[in-house]
DNA sequence: TCTGGGGTCCTAGGACCC
DNA sequence: TCTGGGGTCCTAGGACCC
């Protein structure tokens, strides 16, 4: 069980508390007071800071839920504010990508990091360098967990923030009593086993990392499909994950948001979905890819006790394509389907599907190659000028200028990093 | 009053085909 | 009376992740 693990190091890096991290970053103030930061439409609490959370502060908990512990303990309370949070983690993966030839960028606030070049006696000491290197050139704070696996890289990131001395690094390949670890790690905590497994499996009486890593194969294969066995295998130290290095192209491209207030009219509702088809469409072309399937679904509130209703209309393109003129054609026409008058809605949303490579797309019989090209360049333009400039510098007319749908947020920060209107400015006394 | 958004993968079962 | 066997494709649903 052990042999392998020292052979290879993975690094798991995780940026502590993330969203609370990059409000603190131009509000010093707020270190050590409680923060939390919501989900879009102020939904949910969604980051919490140390303090919030030993104020009882639960991941998930809608907003209104915790008002009277937000007033009683003074708790500072944040929008998601995306565009710093997006820039703040470039800066952060900028600098984990001086750390190792090969990394896997994770998530927004983590990364895995192939560390195998490191000596098992040093391991500690690079890790902390990572974090230092980061704290001095993003102050956001970062955990390390090093494992021989990707799974026991993220068991061991676990212990870097939970175990007594949290110093924030916690390296498994160089640990005398990795079973004792493994021990002391509830179900629950491994990565890829959520609430129904982790369930199932303490209805088995196991409890812990490594009664479950001990279990027979052919239990895990099939209780739990062959992810659940992969996952054991992981923490067995031999590798089933590889570090994806480059990331693969999105087979599927949502984009839906919950309205501020709710929305009768068909024009303020197609303003959302034109709204929504550009911003998928803009994605599809980042990843130079073409959709040739289009979706579009409109809800009413489901939590509001008023007449209900939601539909959903797909649409097969005549061919692949990642132009927003045709998509936003084709996903009003579909919207036009299946809205029906005197409902409030709560919800809309567009999905792109079937993605192929942007060198598949074709040219459509009754178009003509030089339209298509001409799109093309428009685009390019176009994205290009949002890049630099900002998102929605240059925006359909059909996305409405009012936007009266657009989500709440009433706790929003600026963008210090991303507009010039709103970087910080130094006064001098 | 107020309840997020965006992804991935796997499996079982039905339709259909030869 | 006997009532095959193997394959593909699609879909819905379930599980997971941040």
């Amino acid at each position: 069980m052990s042999s392998t693990r020292s052979d290879r190091a993975i690094a798991l890096v995780d940026c502590n508390n993330f969203y609370v991290s990059c409000e603190r970053v131009f509000r010093p103030d707020l270190r050590h007071k409680p923060v939390i930061v919501l989900s879009n439409n102020d939904g949910n609490v969604v980051a919490r800071s140390n303090e919030a959370k030993k104020l009882g502060i639960k991941f998930g908990t809608p907003f209104h839920e915790c008002r009277d512990l937000i007033a009683q303990y003074q708790i500072h309370v944040f929008s998601s504010n995306y565009a710093l949070y997006g820039d703040l983690s470039h800066r952060v993966m900028e600098t984990l990508s001086m750390f190792s030839p090969h990394m896997e960028i994770y998530s927004i606030d983590e990364a895995f990091l192939d560390i195998s070049f490191v000596p098992a006696s040093e391991r500690f000491a690079y890790a902390q360098r990572i974090q230092q290197t980061v704290a001095q050139w993003t102050e956001i704070p970062v955990s390390v967990g090093i494992g021989s696996t990707k799974t026991l890289a993220k068991l061991a990131n676990h212990w870097a923030k939970h175990s007594d001395n949290a110093c924030g690094i916690f390296d498994l390949t160089n640990c005398g009593n990795c079973d004792e670890i493994l021990k002391n790690t509830p179900v629950e905590e491994i990565w890829g086993i959520g609430h129904r497994y982790a369930e199932l499996l303490k209805k088995h009486g196991v409890y812990n990392a490594l009664a479950f890593c001990k279990l027979p194969d052919f239990w895990i294969r099939t209780h739990m499909t062959i992810m659940g066995l992969r996952t054991a295998w992981e923490l067995r130290g031999i590798a089933c994950l590889a570090l994806e290095e480059v990331a693969p192209p999105r087979k599927g491209i949502v984009s839906s948001r919950s309205f501020g207030i709710p929305v009768e009219s068909f024009e303020a509702l197609r303003e959302a979905i034109v709204s929504y088809t550009a911003r998928a469409a803009a994605k599809l072309r980042r990843q130079r890819s073409a959709a040739s399937f289009l979706g579009v679904f409109v809800a009413t509130n489901p939590f509001a006790r008023e007449p209900q209703y939601s539909n959903f209309i797909s649409y097969r393109l005549p061919h692949p394509t990642a132009s927003s003129f045709v998509l936003i054609r084709y996903a009003t026409e579909c919207f036009a389907q299946i809205y029906r008058k005197g409902f409030r809605y709560k919800k809309a949303g567009v999905m792109l599907s079937e993605i192929v490579d942007e060198s598949a797309t074709t040219c459509g019989l009754f178009e003509s190659p030089r339209e298509v090209l001409r799109h093309q360049r428009v685009f390019t333009t176009i994205d290009e000028i949002n890049k630099r400039f900002g998102r929605q510098t240059i925006f359909y007319a059909a996305e409405g200028i009012e936007q009266p749908w657009q989500m709440q947020r009433k706790f929003l920060s600026p963008r210090y990093t991303t507009c010039w209107k709103e970087i910080p400015v130094v006064h001098a006394n």
